[in-house]
DNA sequence: GCCTAGCACTCGACAGAGGTGAGTGCTAAA
DNA sequence: TTTAGCACTCACCTCTGTCGAGTGCTAGGC
C-alpha cells in the first residue's frame, strides 16, 4: 500500500473526475479528462490511473464501458485531502448580508430567513434547527389566565425565544395571583440556564419557608408543569425544497419521495443536526455516512451557530452527494457565523 | 337546450364515468361502465350518451379511441347536482377524534395536528391557515427588556394565540417601567378586538391626560409599534405533502414542481384560503377555478373554522382534481367543526 | 323512435431489432 | 512507463410491427 492516493497525478485525476462529475452529473470518461484538465498525458494513461483509483475504492464504474463516478469514499478523500476550502468572495458575502435587510424582528423570522438564504445561495435545500429551549438562558416567565382553570405560560429566553404552553389546573387562580407568581419566579430564576431551572425549582420547593407558603408552592408547581413539556424539542425550518427537484439524480420519483418524507418527518434530520451541534465547525456527511437516513446520494453540510458562548443550534444545506462542496462549505460556514453575529447583536 | 344533464340516464352515466375515473385515474370506456354500473344497456348506447355529454362539455376525450375523462365542468356538475354528501361514518369520526388524544397544549400544536389529520384521512395534503391576529380578541400584552434599548412585545389573544415582536427604541427603559406600561394597557384594552385596538390607542393618545403623562404616552407608543407589524399575516401549516406524490397524475416532475413551489411560496394558497374564509361552509375549487394557481388538475376543498362566533381561519385539503370528493368533503366539514369545538373548549 | 349488434378504424403502449457512440481493457511498440 | 491501436461492451435512440382498448357509424330489431 502506497497510501490512499499515491501520487500527485492520481490526486489530480481524482479531482478532475469529481469536478467534472459535479458539473455534469454523468459518468466521466478518460478522454474528457485528458482534454480539459491539461494533464498532458493520453487518455490511455488516464485510464490506467482510473483503474488504480477504482481498485482503491475511490471511483466506481456503473457498467462496463461507462465512465467513472466518484464513490462516497472518493468524495471523502477529495474533501479531506484535496479540496482547498476558500473564503467566500466579498461579493457573495455582501449579497448574503443584504438578504437580511428589511429588518427581521423575531428570532423565528431570522431563522426562517436564514434557511432561505442557505437554499438560494446553494441552489439546494437549506435547513435551520431552532435552539432548544433547554440550552438557553432564562429571561422571563409569565402566566395568563385564559379562562376558568386554564392557564397559559409564556417563557422567554435571553436569546429572544418565546415558548408557550397551555394547561389545565385543579382550581381556578385569578390573574392577579398569577402575576404574583410571575414576579416571584422572575426574580428567582434570573440568568439561570433553563436546564438548571428545573433543579432550582425542586431545590426551592424543599425549603421550609415555601412549604408553608401556599402561594409560593403553587407558583413553583405551575412553572414545573410548564417546563415539563418539550423544552427539549427543537423545530426545523426548511427552505428551498423545490431546488432539489432540479437535480437530475432525483428525477425518479422514488428517490424524491424518500427525501420529502424525511422533510415531513423532520425527526431524523433533527437528530442528525443535533448530533453535529456539539461537534463545532463545519460538518460534512456524505451519502450513507449520515446513517440516519437510508439515503445514498444525499449529502449534508452543517455548522452550529451560537450566541455569545452558548451554542444554540445548527444550520446546513441538504443536497445530492454531487454538489458543489467548494462553494457550499464556505457558504454554510459564513452563514453560521453571520447568524451568530446577528443573534448576539440583537439579544 | 334541455338543461345541462337532461335525463336520469345521462346523470347516471356521468356519475359512473367520474366515479370510475376517480378510482382508476385513466380514461374510462363505455364497456367498463355498461358492465359495472348495472345500467342494463349496451356499451353502444352508453357511447351515444357519452357523446352527448361530451358535446355539453362535461366529458372530454384525450384522443380518438380513448375513453372519456370528466372535464372541470363535469366535476362541478357532479358535485353540485349529483353527489349526495353524506355524513362521515361514526367510526371515522371516532377515529379522527382519537387522533387528537395525547393532549395538544398549544394552539399552534393543535393546528399543526389538524393539518396532519386532514392529510392522513384524505390521503392528500392537508392545510390549515392560522388565525389572523387582527381577527382575534385582545387578552394580554407584555413587554420584556431584552437588553439596552431592545424590547420584546408579547401579545396574547383570547383564542390563545401568542405573537411576539422585537424592536429597538430610542432610549432605554427599565423592566419595571415596562411592567407598568403592560398593566396600564392590559386594563385599557381588555376584550377589544385587535383591529379595534389600533383605533383605541390613537384615540387614547389624543386625550389631554395622556399628553402630559410621559409614562402613558410612552406605553401607547410602544404598543402602537408592536401592532404595526404583521398582525394581518397568517401562517400556513401543510401536512402530508408527500401523499401527493402517490397520485399518478403528478408523476411528471414539472407538475409536481409547480405544486411544491406553491407550498413553498405559500402566499398564493394563503390568499385562496383567505378568500374562502368569509364564504362559510365547505368551498370547493376545481382545477383552474381557483385562478390563483396556474394549476389545472389540482382541487381545493376548504372550510372555515371558528371559536365562538368569530371566524378564525380556514382549513382544507389539496389534491388532484381526481380525488374522492364524496369522502373528503364531509371530512373537511367535520374536521372544521371539530377544531372549532376544541378551540372553544380550551380558550 | 330508441336501442343494439357488428364492423372498420384510430391510436397509444409495448416489445424487439438494429444502429450509434462513448468508453473501456488489453496488447504491443516506443 | 507511456502511448497508440483495436476489439469489445453497453446504454440509448429510432424505427417498426403488433396488440388491444375504445371509438363512430350503419343497419336492423323491438
Amino acid at each position: 500500500m502506497k497510501g490512499l492516493v499515491r501520487g500527485e497525478r492520481s490526486r489530480r485525476v481524482l479531482e478532475a473526475v469529481i469536478l467534472e462529475y459535479i458539473k455534469g452529473g454523468v459518468p466521466v470518461g478518460s478522454r474528457a479528462i485528458a482534454k480539459k484538465y491539461g494533464l498532458s498525458v493520453s487518455p490511455a494513461t488516464i485510464r490506467n490511473v482510473m483503474a488504480d483509483l477504482e481498485e482503491l475504492g475511490l471511483l466506481y464504474q456503473p457498467h462496463t464501458s461507462a465512465g467513472r463516478v466518484p464513490t462516497e469514499l472518493g468524495l471523502r478523500v477529495y474533501i479531506d485531502a484535496i479540496l482547498k476550502i476558500q473564503q467566500l468572495s466579498v461579493a457573495d458575502r455582501e449579497q448574503i448580508r443584504r438578504s437580511y435587510r428589511g429588518g427581521v424582528s423575531r428570532v423565528e423570522g431570522l431563522l426562517r430567513e436564514t434557511s432561505k438564504v442557505l437554499s438560494s445561495f446553494s441552489k439546494q435545500a437549506g435547513v435551520v434547527l431552532t435552539p432548544r429551549l433547554s440550552h438557553t438562558v432564562f429571561k422571563r416567565i409569565e402566566f395568563v389566565r385564559l379562562r376558568t382553570s386554564m392557564v397559559m405560560t409564556i417563557l422567554v429566553s435571553q436569546a429572544g425565544i418565546v415558548h408557550n404552553t397551555v394547561f389545565e389546573i385543579q382550581e381556578d387562580i385569578s390573574q392577579e395571583e398569577l402575576d404574583k407568581y410571575g414576579r416571584y419566579l422572575n426574580d428567582m430564576l434570573q440568568d439561570l440556564a433553563l436546564h438548571q431551572v428545573k433543579a432550582r425549582l425542586l431545590e426551592e420547593m424543599q425549603k421550609e419557608k415555601v412549604l408553608f407558603d401556599r402561594l409560593l408552592s403553587k407558583a413553583l408547581e405551575l412553572s414545573q408543569k410548564a417546563l415539563q413539556e418539550n423544552i427539549e424539542n427543537s423545530e426545523l425550518y426548511i427552505g428551498g425544497r423545490t431546488n432539489l427537484l432540479d437535480n437530475p439524480e432525483f428525477a425518479d420519483v422514488e428517490q424524491m419521495r424518500r427525501i420529502f418524507n424525511a422533510f415531513e418527518e423532520k425527526s431524523k434530520i433533527i437528530d442528525l443536526l443535533d448530533k453535529s451541534m456539539s461537534a463545532g465547525g463545519v460538518n460534512i456527511f456524505i451519502g450513507s455516512e449520515s446513517e440516519l437516513l437510508d439515503m445514498e446520494s444525499v449529502s449534508f453540510i452543517t455548522s452550529p451557530y451560537a450566541s455569545g458562548d452558548e451554542v444554540l443550534g445548527t444550520l446546513g444545506v441538504i443536497g445530492p452527494t454531487r454538489m458543489d462542496y467548494s462553494r457550499i462549505i464556505p457558504l454554510v460556514d459564513y452563514t453560521a457565523k453571520l447568524l451568530s453575529e446577528m443573534l448576539e447583536e440583537t439579544f
